[in-house]
This record gives structure tokens, C-alpha cells and sequence, in this order.
DNA sequence: TCCGTCACCCAACAAAGGTTAAGCCTATTT
DNA sequence: AAATAGGCTTAACCTTTGTTGGGTGACGGA
């Protein structure tokens, strides 16, 4: 097993170095997945929990004609599906948008780990209360705001992950998703989303230069334009036709 | 305190009943609240817990404009807010839709009964992940269905939970949700709720007699449209005008 | 009793967003 | 260099949904 496995893990700062050399032992074994592939299929048991060391993934749920819509964005030094640990069985799917490495702890050696350190499962579950928080502002995004307005949301949320990981650097969203994956995640569809950037780029406050790296151009216009971080003090804005 | 504070706590299979007494001790207050007042409050720190004996409850956020998303709904016998023992200061707020009952256990009361029965945490988790999957099928619901098959998911969503309380009796919601309550929940405007739920009336799945009671008429209808339970073998349906 | 309030209902119009069917640009393959 | 594939872009058309403004009936308080 190479050493450091979790050296990025943002979790880091509630796991103790005892914890993460514990769980570099416990993990089984880390694989690479090439983009497109499921790393979890819906209604199919599992028996680890994912670490994902590189690339960037989606979790997501498919109605029966096969539209997705994602609920979740795993970027590296995430834990991806903690949750599984509980459900056995999951009732979501996670792919791989670019060629993936994810590290895989199996549900025996991690009930070890719990054993072994009992405060671990107060910070599983504190994460898994975030996960909760994150899903309420997808609802949020998504029921209450129009097009324009969840994109910019979902950019928001990105940035600011990133940034809390320091990898914002120069304002660019260096991320392999596609106007397709933003339009899954935003209940549109794929047309709508490309209106949607157009007229965001149009008003300046995005740009992709094309390869799929998206630089935000003016991060305060888009949070007023998006609502994001409702709970701050609100300085107005021109907000008016932005939702329903 | 009043005796069998916990009788109808919908955890209570998971939780022994030296915990459910122990829960009791602990609880310091019940407390009355009158229609549309909040429980809770987004951004305002809280110290205890609330437990749902009478009423129903919704958890929401506010944009800037004032306009709620709903993002949960609660029913009596239900905790309704355990992740705030770790948030402290929730992001959301709570509101009583009818005159609601809670029992309220402060944290460090909590804290001290977590110490005495170290299982709990786990079935808290477990509690914690559950409310995570059901936000997803939230995110599922706004995201890739239309108004009337939201609507139908909602109603499917309820009648499924109270039928595992054994309170769906005759097929009847009996519930103090209004149309605008479902219009808030399902991020659309009140009047287009109201649309969607005569376009139900008339293809004859629901009834509405007058009195916030709904009838469910045509439950595998209902279904079929929301695409509820997805997991399900799917059947097959008219859902063919019914995705985006 | 009358009045106000609240929930529900309705209709006409406008805007947002889905559908279909193209075309374009870039990178990769042959 | 030509061929291909994937992702982006655009346009025309039509459905869904928001907006505005009004209406009804039930109910509780003055």
C-alpha cells in the first residue's frame, strides 16, 4: 500500500495521524476507473466505502427512461459514499467523469476501526450531517431558483469547495464536467444549460476557455445572481427576475 | 413528565426501552406551538433537540425575497431536528403547520445519554443517513419530474410514511398541509400547485374533501406518474409527457 | 349580522424551459 | 489529409409554468 494514502483527505483535520495510518491498513485496495464507468450501481450491494484519490465523480439517481439526475459531486480527498455503510444495499449510482483512482475500505475493516476508535463515528456522522446540509441547498437551488440562477449556484458551490481545499487557484473551476453534467445536476436539460451559460458569459461574469476549465469572472455577481449563502446579511441585489 | 413521552417515537425499534425512558428523563420541556409559528429559527443558535408528540412540522429555508423551500416535512412521533446537535446553529428554520406539541431534550443532556448508551450514536447515524437518502429523492423529485408528477411524489411520499405509522387509514392523508404548503415543497407557485392538483382530481387519483383531508384514490396511478420508487422493476406507463 | 380573512379556484397573458433538428469546432484516429 | 466522434452552439416551435388580477365559499370575530 503507497504510503500517505490520505494525505489530502478533508476529513484530515478530525482524523488523528493514528486514525489515517489505521485506515491506509484497512484499505483493501485502490483502482483506477476510466471515464463514464460506474464505480456503484443503484440496488447493488456493496462492501466498502470509496476514497476517491483522483479525478472527479457523480452521484447520481436515473428514472426508468434513463434521465439522470445527480445529487452529489465527489471531488479528491473525498469520501464518497460513507453513507453505504449504513445502507448495504445503495439506491444511488456513482461514474466517473474523467479517469478515476478511488481508494476501497471494506465495511469489515472499517467496523474494526470503529472499534478500535470510537470518537471516529461521531466525525462519520458529523459528515454525514454535512452531506445533509449540502443536499438541502441542492434543493434549495433547484426548487427555487430559474435557470441562469442554479447554474451560478452550482459554480458557487464549486468554488467554494475548492477554495476550502485550496485548489481555486486564479479563479478557475478546473473541473472535467460538461454542460451536460451541469444540466443533470441542475434538473434541466442540456440545451437549456448552454442558454444558460451563454447568457452568463455574455453578462461577464464566466468564461470557459475551452478544454473544460471555467474561470469565474465575477464571484460576487454570481452569488447575488444565485442566492448563495442566504444566511449572510443580504446586500440586495438585482435578484428580481431570478426566481419564481 | 408526563409517562410514554416516547410511545409513538418512530425509532423505536432501534431504541431499548431504558433508552426511551432515559430519553424521558432527560427531556426538559413540552412545549405548545400555535399554527405557523416557528420552532426553530434559521441562523439562530438552539440548544436541544425537538421531538414531534402532535402536529406536523416543515423545515425550510428562506431566499432573500422571503420565499420558502420546503426541504422536509416532519410528523408526530418524529425527531425532528438530531442534526442540530452537531450544527448548533441550524441553516434552516421550522415552522408548525398546526397547533404542534415538542418535547425538547437539550444537548448536554443528550451528550450525557450518548456516554450511558454508546449504541445510540450508531442509531442516530443510522437515523442522520436515512434522512439523507429521502433528501435525495427530494432533489429526484424537483429535478426530473413536472408539476403534476411532483405532486404525486409528495403524495406518494406521504402516504407511504404514514402507512408505516399505521396512520393512513381509508387511504386518507390526514394531514394540515395546504395547497401552497405542497406548492412550497415542490418549487412551484401556489397557483400552479393548484393546476396540478385539479388535473389530479379530474383524471379521479386524489379527492379533496374540503377540510385539508386528501383521499388517495388511485395509489399505483399516483406512482406510475412520480415515478415513485424508482428502484422498484419498473411496469412501465404513461409517464411518457412526464420528465423534462 | 356583517365584515374580514383565508384557502381555494379561475382565466388570460407572458416568460421560461423542453423538443427537435440542425450545424460547427476541435481532437483523435486512420 | 480525410474521417470520425464528442461536445458545444443555434434556431424554430410548442408546452409548462409564472404573473397578474380577480372570484368564490367557509369561518370566526366584532
Amino acid at each position: 500500500m503507497c504510503p500517505e494514502l490520505y494525505s489530502e483527505c478533508t476529513l484530515r483535520a478530525e482524523l488523528s495521524p493514528e486514525v489515517l495510518s489505521a485506515l491506509e491498513e484497512a484499505t483493501s485496495d485502490v483502482v483506477t476507473i476510466e471515464a463514464g464507468n460506474d464505480l456503484v450501481t443503484s440496488g447493488e450491494a456493496v462492501s466498502h466505502i470509496h476514497y476517491l484519490l483522483r479525478g472527479t465523480v457523480v452521484r447520481y439517481r436515473e428514472d426508468k427512461k434513463g434521465q439522470r439526475q445527480v445529487v452529489g459531486i465527489g471531488l479528491h480527498g473525498e469520501f464518497l459514499d460513507i453513507d453505504s455503510f449504513q445502507l448495504r444495499v445503495p439506491n444511488y449510482s456513482m461514474r466517473s467523469l474523467d479517469t478515476a483512482e478511488v481508494a476501497k475500505i471494506p465495511f469489515d475493516g472499517l467496523a474494526a476501526l470503529l472499534c478500535r476508535f470510537p470518537d471516529m463515528v461521531r466525525t462519520l456522522w458529523t459528515s454525514t450531517v454535512s452531506e445533509g446540509i449540502a443536499l438541502q441547498y441542492w434543493i434549495f437551488r433547484i426548487g427555487r431558483l430559474r435557470g441562469e440562477g442554479r447554474i451560478a449556484h452550482l459554480i458557487c458551490e464549486l468554488a467554494e469547495r475548492l477554495r476550502q481545499y485550496g485548489r481555486f487557484e486564479g479563479g478557475a473551476l478546473n473541473l472535467p464536467l460538461r454542460q451536460c453534467d451541469y444540466a443533470e445536476a441542475c434538473g434541466m436539460t442540456p440545451i437549456h444549460a448552454n442558454r444558460c451559460f451563454a447568457s452568463l458569459r455574455e453578462r461577464g461574469f464566466v468564461d470557459v476557455k475551452r478544454a473544460r476549465t471555467l474561470h469565474v469572472l465575477a464571484e460576487p455577481e454570481l452569488r447575488k445572481l444565485a442566492m448563495f449563502n442566504v444566511l449572510a446579511v443580504s446586500s440586495e441585489g438585482d435578484a428580481s427576475r431570478n426566481t419564481k
